[in-house]
DNA sequence: TTGTAAGCGTTATCAG
DNA sequence: CTGATAACGCTTACAA
């Protein structure tokens, strides 16, 4: 049973700094050294504190030590919607360059409080966060003010102020188009909607194909709505009716390559054999067996990574100017790409 | 641009409590009053104390109410991987019951602040919540103090003084045999792994296929491992090396379903021609239209409103018995099941 | 209805 | 090194 509560001082409040430092026979700023690893603390009495500590089960308030101190040591990350499992990965990196910091993170996505607060960023303002980093392109109204250190990763939205850490989409799109062209195709679809990344990575793809020379081609079929799979479905197959020539289907995105190879598979045509797809995200459904879908990484590890250390630089020096970093992404294939 | 800093006050530090009794002209414990909707207050001052609020752009601080105040109304959700997308449900659900009486939601995963806190459990009792929901079952040793109202949500852990509210495993999988038993399906295997819920899946489909008498049984795989997509794929390999005359399978959950798909495709068989299967748990992969996956719908969302209602009442009184809810699960028909 | 004052549990600033 | 003592921003009796 991994779960277990333990008896001592079970439905007493939590101990206070004062009751470790009455237990322990010191002064109450002395336990409050010891917390902060003060090396000007005797090892006796620091060994006499910890015990206490250990015996009361104590843990400092949060709601304290925030409203006592100087800094929260806090960062807010603004999430979309918690179904876009990108930002697990992002997650990852920020934690890397934030935590060894001592910075602690927490999460919200548009959903979680509402009712409650307006926007995930009002919480993250209540709680006096030193830095926030959006993930992605929210399309809430987000206020941050602009004494708020931020950054926005992955997104494209360029606020002036803020620094922005992204995958270069428009790089994605060459690297798709090269390992197309590279197994023999010719002509190729493009299937995206209206986003901006959408629209970089269709420009990386038709520069490095037009840069191939005359006998290569793109042609696009791009949808007004939201990317989704529905989308690709329908997107996939508006191209294949215009021109039931090409031999590779370049996605906007993971999602729409899955509606895509489902508009294909309806279609009567086989993938790879008779059409290849790609998309561009690499989620854990394209890395799915089952599915194996060739895709382009857009490196969230590294763009988390970057985003925190970006942060760090601007919370040290709020003057900084802002920056724009792109990470480059690279190719992972798998099955739904082949030589023709 | 969706985003934009206002412009007032940049840089200074943000208003407190005082900075709009002086504004408003009246005092601060007046301002508290407006901030927690007070009706003894004039409709004058109040207007006074709002426009101030406005103009200076205040927000009480979160640190400051949970230290002065009694309660944090503030709950603390663990889950054990942000990867596991069932939770984005149950949170709906826990929002829909805990809202309303002005609960924050606070989310951790086990990683999310790795470094800083042994487990998720520590970062919330640091913060004082006033209870503890745990979503599925965490393999972390999470030390919860015996005084913490807390209730498990989606785990089968049973601990003596926490509420649990589960989909009906068993149940679930009675119905996914009723609905094989419809289509006609006799001879059904089972593809799982070692946990509490595969087993208890299984136990309810075999209850149901015996009950359906002499002429329909049941065979299974059962693996040592974790219910991956790659133990669904060996799993599936083992039952059909075995027992080639199974027609429909029934996995412990849509992960495992999805690697019995590539299983059965790698072994020439077509699904649901050739063999039905059916997942469980509903996941957004099952939902995808190019997988199509007949699944058991656990009801997350019910789960996480029914985890917030017992949470509520055991805060409210904390010597109440545990109890354990179980919710209905229902099917949710799709491609990979057929009549046969 | 409104104001006063005493905490809440820490950190931070100084004298010892 | 150690220990008072004053903040920190807000809630909450208790007075007025």
């Amino acid at each position: 049973m991994p779960i277990m509560g333990d008896g001592k001082r079970a439905g007493s409040k939590p101990a206070t700094i004062y009751d470790v430092a009455a237990r322990a026979g010191v002064s109450k700023s002395l336990v409050s050294l010891v917390l902060q690893r003060s090396p000007r603390v005797s090892d006796q009495r620091r060994a006499a504190v910890l015990r206490a500590i250990q015996e009361l089960d104590y843990r400092p308030s949060t709601a304290a030590v925030a409203l006592a101190g100087t800094r929260s040591r806090t960062i807010g990350v603004v999430l979309d919607d918690f179904r876009n499992q990108w930002f697990v990965d992002l997650l990852t990196g920020l934690r890397e360059s934030l935590q060894d910091q001592g910075h602690r993170l927490v999460v919200a996505d548009r959903f979680l409080n509402t009712g409650l607060d307006a926007s995930p960023v009002e919480g993250f303002l209540s709680m006096r966060v030193e830095g926030i980093v959006i993930a992605g392109e929210p399309d809430t109204d987000l206020a941050v003010p602009a004494s708020m250190p931020l950054v926005v990763a992955g997104g494209r939205v360029t606020i002036p102020r803020a620094d922005t850490v992204a995958n270069d989409d428009r790089t994605g799109g060459a690297i798709a188009a090269a390992h197309l062209l590279d197994l023999g195709h010719r002509r190729i679809g493009f299937v995206g909607a209206r986003s901006a990344a959408s629209d970089e990575r269709r420009t990386g793809l038709e520069a490095r194909i037009a840069a191939a020379g005359p006998g290569a081609s793109v042609v696009s079929a791009v949808l007004s709505g939201e990317p989704t799979e529905e989308a690709g479905v329908r997107a996939v197959g508006v191209l294949l009716d215009e021109h039931p020539d090409v031999t590779a289907v370049f996605a906007a995105n993971d999602v729409m390559a899955i509606g895509a190879l489902s508009g294909l598979a309806e279609r009567g045509l086989r993938v790879p054999e008779d059409v290849s797809v790609i998309g561009y995200d690499d989620t854990p459904v394209a890395a799915s067996r089952y599915v194996g879908l060739t895709s382009i990484d857009d490196r969230s590890v590294e763009i988390g990574r970057g985003a925190g250390e970006r942060l760090l630089a601007r919370i040290a020096d709020p003057g900084a100017p802002a920056r724009e970093i792109l990470v480059e992404p690279r190719l992972v294939a798998r099955r739904t790409t082949a030589r023709r």
